[in-house]
DNA sequence: GTTAGCACTCCGCTGACCCGAGTGCTAAGA
DNA sequence: TCTTAGCACTCGGGTCAGCGGAGTGCTAAC
């Protein structure tokens, strides 16, 4: 890591919060005015080149400005950024977004648009991993003589369902009394837990409906692999074109064709979820599309489980200090609303 | 409505046709190129002269060619347009993308997608409203000692569930006792024939548990008065940035940011119900922003009662002809789909 | 009604020019 | 050794004139 002594930390700093407000290069003597600092101009000049010299700044060309590399922004975040906590005004209203929520999956577009909402930057969402979810009840519903309804309900009000075709009749009695011997067996268990053995031991006792177990498990297995391809929510792509760096549409669009793939950002919200928050800056990004834009991330837990993550897109040129606070601030009240609601 | 004699409409045909594929104002030459006509180009620019004085074509400028304009593009939509159907191959593509779904909202999700993915325009897509659904079933699920989840499942595999708080002590047998007084009670009823008359009869019946009936009561009123705010599906939104006419970022920010408002596309879709599809046009839209797209829209069915629609936002400069008729195709495509699993 | 001919218009591109911002360097001062 | 004033230098961006070309509208002849 460099090493950076307090004036040119002070420096560095300086250029990155003027340039994120004013998205133009700033000079030496910008900083001057900013820091309120005793050296002239040329002091200031001399320490640039040096920044410059390090990796940390950059000169689009000779008589411009100062604007900060990739690797400066790393260094900032890392090492001298401080926190924006969003004011009280802000932290009810994003409550009050959060506040009336039916299902879990919608309260993720909740989150997500809610973030969208308070930032000038895209927000991304996913939905709680089904798999940690804790298995509450199974039930049948006769859709038609030989049709089914499995409708499994977990915590934290999740809800899935499925149509099934038994290919034998189901008298209704008979399905009651299948939910609740299901229900009352897999009662507790997260759905990753719910392997073939449990249920297999399960067929054993109920083996007059064998087929629709079968078929059941089938079907949890497939949910299981879909998780990779689990849902995701993003908001506010419109606000990442009043950035000036995607003024041209034709870069932006390949910027928001990635964000649509919902491949791409499951990746992005997958990259580190050992951290409390986490930035990709730029060119740390692996997807060439992504390199001009960075993303705060965090995971969000139910039951100390992490279960899934939301995060922020923008332009590098990122008010990282209020996208971390304000990341951080919705992952945990996340949390507590999926884990109250248990 | 305008009067043309045939060969005006036949330059009027070929002049959208030019412009719609290549996004520039069409001369005389080229239109001459385009019929393989026998006459001259003065003799087409007096024609377009004419269509000009007719308010159907338009001038940049003096020395540029000609563009059609909203009215052009009016009339174009009603009289002269021919369909383009989908090839054999984009029908199973479509088909194939709409395969597999499990819940109702899935599935509209899929068709927008679908919808974005064969065009070079965003698609808006409506998930079936909620009221029009058949009520099936009623299961209230133990989540606590006092707290339980009502989920109802409607035909077409659409599921609602929401977490009440019944303020006392709930035995299990006495609320599986109750789903199936209900369910029997409300079984094939449209949601929004369940009356506070229908309740207040159920609530007498089952006097015992009055106080969760009228939270339920409740809860559906509240989803009709929601019906406003249904949920949209919007795909694609980067391909419009593609098209030329949103090369600049900032017009295409104001529309993008439009699209994103569900109130914006729920109006949208709503316009027209009683037509199999819609066009607005340009200048036609009520929104200012939406002034410089079209939508090409339609309604699908449930049980022959209309549902949800669906549609294609793009630049004026659209290929109509295909547009409507995929349109058209996947509303019917979702109708019959949404019909079967019923 | 059609068409050849032609003058006319106006966009968009190019290159010249200048202005201003901001730099890097040098040399003197603390 | 660090700081600073002074200054030449560089380069982007804006303005402006000039032009080439596309496409028109008009006129007059067929």
């Amino acid at each position: 890591m460099l090493e950076l002594d307090a004036r040119k930390q002070e420096i560095l700093r300086a250029v990155i919060h003027t340039y994120v407000t004013e998205a133009e290069p700033v000079g030496s003597e910008r900083i001057v005015q900013f820091l309120r600092a005793r050296v002239s101009p040329a002091t200031i000049r001399n320490e640039m080149a040096a920044l410059e010299e390090l990796g940390v700044l950059m000169h689009p060309h000779t008589s411009a400005g100062r604007v900060p590399t990739d690797q400066g922004y790393r260094l900032y975040v890392d090492l001298l950024l401080r926190e924006e906590q969003p004011s009280h005004r802000e932290r009810t209203r994003l409550r009050r977004l959060l506040g009336e929520h039916e299902e879990v999956d919608r309260l993720a577009g909740a989150v997500a648009h809610a973030l969208a909402s308070v930032t000038d930057y895209a927000s991304v969402v996913s939905a709680p991993l089904p798999e940690r979810q804790l298995f509450k009840h199974l039930h049948f519903i006769p859709l038609g003589s030989t049709q089914v309804m499995a409708v499994i309900v977990t915590d934290g009000g999740g809800i899935h369902g499925r149509a099934f075709d038994a290919r034998e009749r189901l008298e209704p009695e008979a399905l009651d009394r299948l939910s609740r011997v299901v229900s009352q067996a897999l009662q507790g268990y997260a759905l990753d837990e719910i392997t073939e053995d449990l249920l297999a031991r399960m067929v054993d006792e109920a083996a007059w409906q064998q087929r629709i177990l079968l078929a059941i498990l089938e079907w949890l297995r497939e949910r299981l692999r879909a998780a990779a391809a689990r849902r995701v929510y993003i908001e506010g792509a419109a606000n990442i074109l009043k950035q000036p760096e995607f003024r041209d549409a034709r870069a932006a669009g390949l910027v928001l064709a990635a964000l649509e793939d919902e491949h791409v950002v499951a990746e992005l919200l997958a990259a580190a979820p050992e951290r409390d928050v986490w930035v990709t800056i730029g060119s740390e990004h692996r997807r060439e599309e992504l390199r001009g834009t960075s993303v705060v991330a965090a995971p969000y837990t139910m039951h100390g489980h992490v279960a899934g993550a939301l995060g922020i897109v923008g332009p590098t040129r990122m008010r990282y200090g209020r996208a971390i606070a304000l990341v951080r601030y919705l992952a945990l009240s996340l949390g507590e609303i999926l884990g109250e609601t248990s």
